[in-house]
DNA sequence: ACATTAAGATTATGACTGTAATTTAACGAT
DNA sequence: ATCGTTAAATTACAGTCATAATCTTAATGT
Protein backbone atom coordinates (compact mmCIF):
# COMPACT_ATOMS: atom_id res chain seq x y z
CA UNK A 1 0.00 0.00 0.00
CA UNK A 2 1.68 3.32 -0.94
CA UNK A 3 2.29 5.62 1.84
CA UNK A 4 2.28 10.02 2.44
CA UNK A 5 5.92 11.30 1.15
CA UNK A 6 6.49 12.11 4.50
CA UNK A 7 5.73 8.41 6.00
CA UNK A 8 8.13 7.16 2.92
CA UNK A 9 10.40 9.89 4.21
CA UNK A 10 10.28 8.09 7.99
CA UNK A 11 10.25 4.86 7.11
CA UNK A 12 13.66 5.21 4.95
CA UNK A 13 14.93 7.37 7.68
CA UNK A 14 14.20 4.12 9.67
CA UNK A 15 15.76 2.04 7.67
CA UNK A 16 18.63 3.77 7.42
CA UNK A 17 18.75 3.68 11.44
CA UNK A 18 17.91 0.10 12.25
CA UNK A 19 20.72 -0.68 9.50
CA UNK A 20 22.95 1.59 11.73
CA UNK A 21 22.52 -0.58 14.70
CA UNK A 22 22.46 -4.62 12.95
CA UNK A 23 25.26 -3.59 10.76
CA UNK A 24 27.15 -2.20 14.23
CA UNK A 25 25.76 -5.98 16.00
CA UNK A 26 26.30 -8.03 13.02
CA UNK A 27 28.81 -6.79 10.81
CA UNK A 28 27.85 -5.75 7.11
CA UNK A 29 28.24 -9.42 5.88
CA UNK A 30 26.02 -10.57 9.31
CA UNK A 31 22.50 -9.17 8.65
CA UNK A 32 20.27 -9.31 4.71
CA UNK A 33 18.48 -7.27 3.14
CA UNK A 34 15.29 -8.82 4.26
CA UNK A 35 16.62 -9.32 8.22
CA UNK A 36 16.93 -5.36 7.75
CA UNK A 37 14.06 -4.45 6.25
CA UNK A 38 11.79 -6.89 8.48
CA UNK A 39 13.36 -5.64 11.82
CA UNK A 40 12.71 -1.74 10.29
CA UNK A 41 8.46 -3.03 9.49
CA UNK A 42 8.86 -3.36 5.82
CA UNK A 43 9.36 -6.12 3.67
CA UNK A 44 12.63 -6.31 1.35
CA UNK A 45 11.20 -5.65 -1.67
CA UNK A 46 10.67 -1.95 -0.68
CA UNK A 47 14.14 -1.73 -0.38
CA UNK A 48 14.91 -1.13 -3.97
CA UNK A 49 12.24 1.45 -4.29
CA UNK A 50 14.73 3.59 -1.55
CA UNK A 51 18.21 2.77 -2.14
CA UNK A 52 20.59 1.72 -5.05
CA UNK A 53 22.28 -1.48 -3.58
CA UNK A 54 22.97 -2.84 -0.42
CA UNK A 55 26.42 -1.27 -0.51
CA UNK A 56 24.63 2.54 -0.42
CA UNK A 57 23.23 1.21 2.34
CA UNK A 58 25.88 0.39 3.99
CA UNK A 59 28.08 4.19 2.83
CA UNK A 60 24.73 5.87 4.36
CA UNK A 61 24.06 3.50 7.30
CA UNK A 62 27.88 4.04 8.17
CA UNK A 63 28.04 7.57 8.22
CA UNK A 64 24.60 7.75 10.27
CA UNK A 65 26.28 5.79 12.70
CA UNK A 66 29.78 7.99 12.73
CA UNK A 67 27.75 11.69 13.04
CA UNK A 68 25.38 9.76 15.80
CA UNK A 69 28.86 8.89 17.36
CA UNK A 70 29.93 12.59 16.98
CA UNK A 71 27.27 13.94 18.86
CA UNK A 72 28.02 11.59 21.37
CA UNK A 73 31.74 12.51 21.94
CA UNK A 74 31.18 15.85 21.56
CA UNK A 75 28.11 15.79 24.94
CA UNK A 76 30.80 13.97 26.82
CA UNK A 77 33.33 16.33 25.69
CA UNK A 78 31.50 19.91 26.59
CA UNK A 79 29.72 18.31 30.12
CA UNK A 80 33.27 16.74 31.42
CA UNK A 81 34.23 18.71 35.05
CA UNK A 82 37.93 18.57 35.20
CA UNK A 83 39.84 16.89 32.33
CA UNK A 84 38.04 16.17 29.14
CA UNK A 85 40.22 13.74 27.80
CA UNK A 86 39.86 11.67 30.82
CA UNK A 87 36.50 12.17 31.03
CA UNK A 88 35.73 10.69 27.37
CA UNK A 89 38.30 8.06 27.95
CA UNK A 90 36.46 6.59 30.86
CA UNK A 91 32.86 7.16 28.72
CA UNK A 92 34.25 5.32 25.75
CA UNK A 93 35.68 2.49 27.93
CA UNK A 94 32.42 2.29 29.71
CA UNK A 95 30.94 -0.87 30.34
CA UNK A 96 27.87 0.34 28.68
CA UNK A 97 29.67 0.87 25.95
CA UNK A 98 31.27 -2.21 25.79
CA UNK A 99 28.52 -4.39 26.23
CA UNK A 100 26.20 -2.58 23.31
CA UNK A 101 28.12 -2.79 20.53
CA UNK A 102 25.10 -2.14 18.03
CA UNK A 103 25.03 1.95 19.64
CA UNK A 104 28.63 2.05 20.10
CA UNK A 105 31.52 3.23 18.21
CA UNK A 106 31.48 2.32 14.65
CA UNK A 107 35.29 2.53 13.70
CA UNK A 108 35.37 -0.56 16.70
CA UNK A 109 32.60 -2.21 15.29
CA UNK A 110 32.94 -2.23 11.19
CA UNK A 111 36.25 0.12 10.25
CA UNK A 112 37.79 -3.37 9.84
CA UNK A 113 35.59 -4.40 6.94
CA UNK A 114 36.02 -0.88 4.85
CA UNK A 115 38.89 -1.78 3.00
CA UNK A 116 36.92 -4.54 1.10
CA UNK A 117 33.63 -2.27 0.55
CA UNK A 118 33.72 0.43 -1.84
CA UNK A 119 34.46 4.17 -1.63
CA UNK A 120 31.62 5.39 -0.58
CA UNK A 121 32.32 3.57 2.63
CA UNK A 122 35.64 4.54 3.12
CA UNK A 123 34.83 8.11 2.66
CA UNK A 124 32.00 8.07 5.32
CA UNK A 125 34.51 6.60 7.67
CA UNK A 126 37.44 9.12 6.11
CA UNK A 127 34.61 12.17 7.12
CA UNK A 128 33.82 10.63 10.18
CA UNK A 129 37.61 10.41 11.68
CA UNK A 130 38.48 14.07 10.50
CA UNK A 131 35.20 15.24 12.13
CA UNK A 132 35.48 13.34 15.43
CA UNK A 133 39.62 14.11 15.40
CA UNK A 134 38.52 17.81 15.23
CA UNK A 135 36.46 17.52 17.97
CA UNK A 136 39.35 15.55 20.41
CA UNK A 137 42.12 18.18 19.43
CA UNK A 138 39.62 21.25 20.03
CA UNK A 139 39.90 19.62 23.43
CA UNK A 140 43.21 18.65 23.76
CA UNK A 141 44.65 22.74 23.04
CA UNK A 142 44.75 21.98 18.95
CA UNK A 143 47.05 18.82 19.60
CA UNK A 144 46.40 16.81 16.46
CA UNK A 145 48.75 14.31 17.38
CA UNK A 146 47.63 13.51 20.58
CA UNK A 147 43.83 13.26 19.41
CA UNK A 148 44.89 10.60 16.57
CA UNK A 149 46.74 8.63 19.54
CA UNK A 150 44.35 8.49 21.95
CA UNK A 151 41.66 7.74 19.51
CA UNK A 152 43.41 5.05 17.80
CA UNK A 153 44.03 3.56 21.64
CA UNK A 154 40.68 3.70 22.71
CA UNK A 155 39.39 2.25 19.42
CA UNK A 156 41.87 -0.59 19.67
CA UNK A 157 41.45 -1.12 23.46
CA UNK A 158 37.41 -1.67 23.05
CA UNK A 159 37.50 -4.11 20.41
CA UNK A 160 40.12 -5.81 22.28
CA UNK A 161 38.00 -5.64 25.35
CA UNK A 162 35.33 -6.92 23.37
CA UNK A 163 36.74 -9.93 21.89
CA UNK A 164 38.45 -11.53 24.70
CA UNK A 165 36.27 -14.01 26.97
CA UNK A 166 37.68 -13.39 30.31
CA UNK A 167 36.11 -10.76 32.39
CA UNK A 168 39.06 -9.92 34.15
CA UNK A 169 41.77 -9.55 31.07
CA UNK A 170 39.01 -7.41 29.93
CA UNK A 171 38.76 -5.76 32.78
CA UNK A 172 42.82 -5.20 32.89
CA UNK A 173 42.72 -3.73 29.12
CA UNK A 174 39.94 -0.96 30.15
CA UNK A 175 42.51 -0.04 33.32
CA UNK A 176 45.70 0.11 31.53
CA UNK A 177 43.55 2.37 28.73
CA UNK A 178 41.52 4.97 30.99
CA UNK A 179 43.92 7.07 31.51
CA UNK A 180 44.76 9.24 29.18
CA UNK A 181 48.54 9.57 27.44
CA UNK A 182 51.28 11.90 29.66
CA UNK A 183 52.13 14.94 27.89
CA UNK A 184 55.15 14.32 25.17
CA UNK A 185 58.35 16.86 25.48
CA UNK A 186 59.45 18.81 22.49
CA UNK B 1 41.16 -39.97 -4.92
CA UNK B 2 42.26 -40.92 -1.71
CA UNK B 3 45.99 -39.43 -0.61
CA UNK B 4 47.98 -40.60 1.94
CA UNK B 5 48.11 -39.79 5.40
CA UNK B 6 50.95 -37.71 5.39
CA UNK B 7 49.13 -35.65 2.90
CA UNK B 8 46.06 -35.54 4.20
CA UNK B 9 47.66 -34.14 6.86
CA UNK B 10 49.41 -31.55 4.83
CA UNK B 11 46.33 -31.14 3.02
CA UNK B 12 44.55 -30.10 6.44
CA UNK B 13 47.73 -27.39 7.77
CA UNK B 14 46.63 -26.18 3.85
CA UNK B 15 43.40 -25.91 4.59
CA UNK B 16 43.73 -23.83 7.64
CA UNK B 17 46.99 -21.53 6.77
CA UNK B 18 44.60 -20.72 3.59
CA UNK B 19 41.72 -20.06 6.18
CA UNK B 20 43.83 -18.04 8.00
CA UNK B 21 44.79 -15.77 5.29
CA UNK B 22 41.11 -15.59 3.74
CA UNK B 23 39.56 -14.70 6.69
CA UNK B 24 41.30 -11.76 7.31
CA UNK B 25 41.26 -10.79 3.92
CA UNK B 26 37.74 -10.83 3.52
CA UNK B 27 36.24 -11.60 7.06
CA UNK B 28 34.79 -14.71 8.42
CA UNK B 29 31.52 -14.27 6.45
CA UNK B 30 33.48 -13.15 3.54
CA UNK B 31 34.45 -16.57 2.27
CA UNK B 32 32.51 -20.09 2.45
CA UNK B 33 33.63 -23.42 2.51
CA UNK B 34 33.49 -23.81 -1.19
CA UNK B 35 35.58 -21.21 -2.13
CA UNK B 36 38.46 -21.66 0.92
CA UNK B 37 38.64 -25.25 -0.25
CA UNK B 38 38.73 -24.68 -4.13
CA UNK B 39 41.68 -21.68 -3.02
CA UNK B 40 43.73 -24.58 -1.29
CA UNK B 41 42.99 -27.02 -4.03
CA UNK B 42 40.28 -29.47 -2.74
CA UNK B 43 36.40 -29.38 -2.92
CA UNK B 44 33.92 -29.06 -0.30
CA UNK B 45 33.15 -32.36 -0.51
CA UNK B 46 36.82 -32.75 1.86
CA UNK B 47 36.18 -30.44 4.28
CA UNK B 48 33.41 -32.37 6.88
CA UNK B 49 36.11 -35.39 7.08
CA UNK B 50 38.70 -33.25 8.40
CA UNK B 51 36.68 -30.15 10.33
CA UNK B 52 33.47 -30.71 12.68
CA UNK B 53 32.23 -27.34 10.96
CA UNK B 54 33.00 -24.05 9.90
CA UNK B 55 33.21 -22.40 13.10
CA UNK B 56 35.95 -25.27 14.31
CA UNK B 57 37.48 -23.90 11.24
CA UNK B 58 37.02 -20.58 11.97
CA UNK B 59 38.60 -21.26 15.81
CA UNK B 60 41.66 -23.05 14.37
CA UNK B 61 42.19 -20.56 12.23
CA UNK B 62 42.60 -17.67 14.32
CA UNK B 63 44.43 -19.23 16.53
CA UNK B 64 47.04 -19.86 13.68
CA UNK B 65 47.22 -16.71 12.51
CA UNK B 66 47.92 -15.45 16.29
CA UNK B 67 50.83 -17.57 16.52
CA UNK B 68 52.36 -16.56 13.08
CA UNK B 69 51.80 -12.97 14.22
CA UNK B 70 53.26 -13.70 17.36
CA UNK B 71 56.35 -15.08 15.65
CA UNK B 72 56.63 -11.50 13.77
CA UNK B 73 56.18 -10.02 16.98
CA UNK B 74 59.31 -11.99 18.63
CA UNK B 75 61.59 -11.87 15.54
CA UNK B 76 61.09 -8.24 15.48
CA UNK B 77 61.82 -7.95 19.18
CA UNK B 78 64.65 -9.72 19.41
CA UNK B 79 66.27 -8.37 15.94
CA UNK B 80 66.08 -4.54 17.28
CA UNK B 81 68.95 -2.46 17.45
CA UNK B 82 68.09 0.33 19.70
CA UNK B 83 64.40 0.64 21.40
CA UNK B 84 63.04 -2.65 20.49
CA UNK B 85 59.27 -0.59 21.53
CA UNK B 86 60.20 1.81 18.51
CA UNK B 87 61.28 -1.10 16.05
CA UNK B 88 57.49 -2.77 16.58
CA UNK B 89 56.07 0.37 16.39
CA UNK B 90 57.64 1.03 12.91
CA UNK B 91 56.96 -2.54 11.62
CA UNK B 92 53.97 -2.56 12.71
CA UNK B 93 52.63 0.29 10.87
CA UNK B 94 54.49 -0.06 7.70
CA UNK B 95 53.31 0.21 4.74
CA UNK B 96 53.37 -3.81 3.80
CA UNK B 97 51.45 -4.45 7.03
CA UNK B 98 48.97 -1.82 6.06
CA UNK B 99 48.35 -3.18 2.56
CA UNK B 100 48.50 -6.96 3.18
CA UNK B 101 45.90 -7.66 5.55
CA UNK B 102 45.69 -11.01 5.08
CA UNK B 103 49.22 -11.77 5.93
CA UNK B 104 49.10 -9.38 9.02
CA UNK B 105 47.68 -8.97 12.62
CA UNK B 106 44.49 -10.97 12.99
CA UNK B 107 43.32 -8.58 16.13
CA UNK B 108 43.05 -6.03 13.70
CA UNK B 109 41.68 -7.81 10.85
CA UNK B 110 39.14 -9.89 13.14
CA UNK B 111 39.08 -9.33 16.35
CA UNK B 112 35.23 -7.19 15.74
CA UNK B 113 34.10 -9.90 14.94
CA UNK B 114 34.77 -12.29 17.74
CA UNK B 115 31.88 -11.60 20.16
CA UNK B 116 29.84 -12.83 17.06
CA UNK B 117 31.05 -16.39 17.33
CA UNK B 118 31.51 -19.06 19.67
CA UNK B 119 33.59 -19.49 22.75
CA UNK B 120 36.70 -20.87 20.82
CA UNK B 121 36.97 -18.43 18.95
CA UNK B 122 37.23 -15.84 21.81
CA UNK B 123 39.25 -18.06 23.78
CA UNK B 124 41.83 -18.20 20.95
CA UNK B 125 41.73 -14.55 20.59
CA UNK B 126 42.79 -14.90 24.60
CA UNK B 127 44.79 -17.21 24.32
CA UNK B 128 47.01 -15.06 21.51
CA UNK B 129 46.41 -11.72 23.39
CA UNK B 130 47.82 -13.12 26.63
CA UNK B 131 51.22 -14.58 24.65
CA UNK B 132 51.78 -11.45 22.60
CA UNK B 133 51.24 -9.30 25.72
CA UNK B 134 54.16 -10.49 27.13
CA UNK B 135 56.43 -10.55 24.50
CA UNK B 136 55.38 -6.85 24.74
CA UNK B 137 55.72 -6.85 28.39
CA UNK B 138 59.07 -8.82 28.37
CA UNK B 139 60.89 -5.91 25.86
CA UNK B 140 59.35 -3.09 28.08
CA UNK B 141 61.01 -4.13 31.81
CA UNK B 142 57.91 -6.14 32.82
CA UNK B 143 55.66 -3.04 32.11
CA UNK B 144 52.53 -4.74 31.44
CA UNK B 145 49.85 -1.53 31.40
CA UNK B 146 52.36 0.15 28.65
CA UNK B 147 52.46 -3.08 26.84
CA UNK B 148 48.42 -3.08 26.83
CA UNK B 149 48.25 0.63 26.01
CA UNK B 150 50.99 0.32 23.00
CA UNK B 151 49.36 -2.98 21.52
CA UNK B 152 45.69 -1.28 21.69
CA UNK B 153 47.10 1.74 20.25
CA UNK B 154 48.97 0.23 17.48
CA UNK B 155 45.88 -2.10 16.36
CA UNK B 156 43.30 1.05 16.33
CA UNK B 157 46.11 2.64 14.26
CA UNK B 158 46.46 0.31 11.87
CA UNK B 159 42.79 -0.17 11.07
CA UNK B 160 42.19 3.58 11.07
CA UNK B 161 44.81 3.15 8.14
CA UNK B 162 43.57 0.61 6.26
CA UNK B 163 39.92 2.27 6.89
CA UNK B 164 40.59 5.60 4.93
CA UNK B 165 40.97 6.06 1.83
CA UNK B 166 43.10 9.38 1.37
CA UNK B 167 46.26 8.52 1.55
CA UNK B 168 47.39 12.10 3.37
CA UNK B 169 45.29 10.83 6.17
CA UNK B 170 46.37 7.62 6.23
CA UNK B 171 49.83 9.10 6.45
CA UNK B 172 49.07 10.90 9.67
CA UNK B 173 47.64 8.26 11.27
CA UNK B 174 51.01 6.10 11.17
CA UNK B 175 52.98 9.07 12.16
CA UNK B 176 51.36 10.23 14.85
CA UNK B 177 51.42 6.91 16.02
CA UNK B 178 54.79 5.47 15.28
CA UNK B 179 56.67 6.88 18.26
CA UNK B 180 56.38 5.22 22.07
CA UNK B 181 54.71 6.43 24.69
CA UNK B 182 56.47 8.32 26.66
CA UNK B 183 56.71 6.74 30.07
CA UNK B 184 54.35 7.87 32.85
CA UNK B 185 55.71 8.91 36.59
CA UNK B 186 54.38 6.96 39.10
C1' DA C 1 -13.14 13.70 -9.75
C1' DC C 2 -9.89 11.30 -12.14
C1' DA C 3 -5.53 9.96 -14.23
C1' DT C 4 -0.91 9.62 -12.75
C1' DT C 5 2.50 8.34 -9.77
C1' DA C 6 4.89 5.83 -6.53
C1' DA C 7 5.35 2.96 -1.79
C1' DG C 8 5.14 -1.15 -0.37
C1' DA C 9 3.87 -6.32 -0.79
C1' DT C 10 4.34 -10.43 -3.22
C1' DT C 11 6.80 -13.42 -5.72
C1' DA C 12 10.68 -15.00 -8.45
C1' DT C 13 15.29 -15.05 -9.77
C1' DG C 14 19.94 -17.55 -10.04
C1' DA C 15 23.86 -17.72 -7.25
C1' DC C 16 25.74 -19.01 -3.11
C1' DT C 17 25.52 -20.77 1.79
C1' DG C 18 26.79 -24.70 5.31
C1' DT C 19 26.13 -29.34 5.71
C1' DA C 20 26.01 -34.13 4.44
C1' DA C 21 25.21 -38.73 1.97
C1' DT C 22 27.16 -41.31 -1.54
C1' DT C 23 30.83 -42.83 -4.49
C1' DT C 24 35.62 -43.71 -5.90
C1' DA C 25 40.05 -45.34 -5.28
C1' DA C 26 44.50 -45.56 -2.95
C1' DC C 27 46.74 -46.57 1.36
C1' DG C 28 47.98 -49.80 5.58
C1' DA C 29 47.94 -53.97 7.41
C1' DT C 30 47.22 -58.67 6.98
C1' DA D 1 47.49 -60.58 -2.93
C1' DT D 2 43.51 -59.15 -0.51
C1' DC D 3 40.54 -56.28 2.08
C1' DG D 4 38.89 -52.99 5.34
C1' DT D 5 39.79 -48.14 6.14
C1' DT D 6 39.46 -43.59 4.79
C1' DA D 7 40.73 -39.12 2.04
C1' DA D 8 38.90 -36.80 -1.36
C1' DA D 9 35.40 -36.07 -5.20
C1' DT D 10 30.82 -35.84 -6.63
C1' DT D 11 26.43 -34.67 -5.94
C1' DA D 12 22.50 -33.04 -3.42
C1' DC D 13 20.09 -30.70 0.07
C1' DA D 14 17.36 -26.93 2.07
C1' DG D 15 18.17 -22.31 3.23
C1' DT D 16 19.61 -17.64 2.38
C1' DC D 17 21.63 -14.10 -0.36
C1' DA D 18 21.08 -9.59 -3.33
C1' DT D 19 18.36 -8.15 -6.83
C1' DA D 20 14.33 -7.39 -9.55
C1' DA D 21 9.75 -7.73 -12.06
C1' DT D 22 5.05 -7.57 -11.16
C1' DC D 23 1.05 -6.28 -8.71
C1' DT D 24 -1.77 -3.58 -5.48
C1' DT D 25 -3.30 0.38 -3.48
C1' DA D 26 -3.37 4.82 -1.84
C1' DA D 27 -1.52 9.54 -2.11
C1' DT D 28 -0.62 13.10 -5.33
C1' DG D 29 -1.21 16.69 -9.28
C1' DT D 30 -4.50 18.76 -11.98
Amino acid sequence: MRMSRSDAAKNRERVVATASEMFRAEGYDGIGIAGLMQAAGLTNGAFYKQFDSKEALIAEATAEALARNAEAWQAVLDSAQGDPLAAVSEWYLSAPHIAHREKGCAYAALASEAPRHDARVGRAFEDGLRHTLSLISGAADGDDTMAIRLLSRLIGALMLARAVRDPELAASIVAANRAPEAPRGS
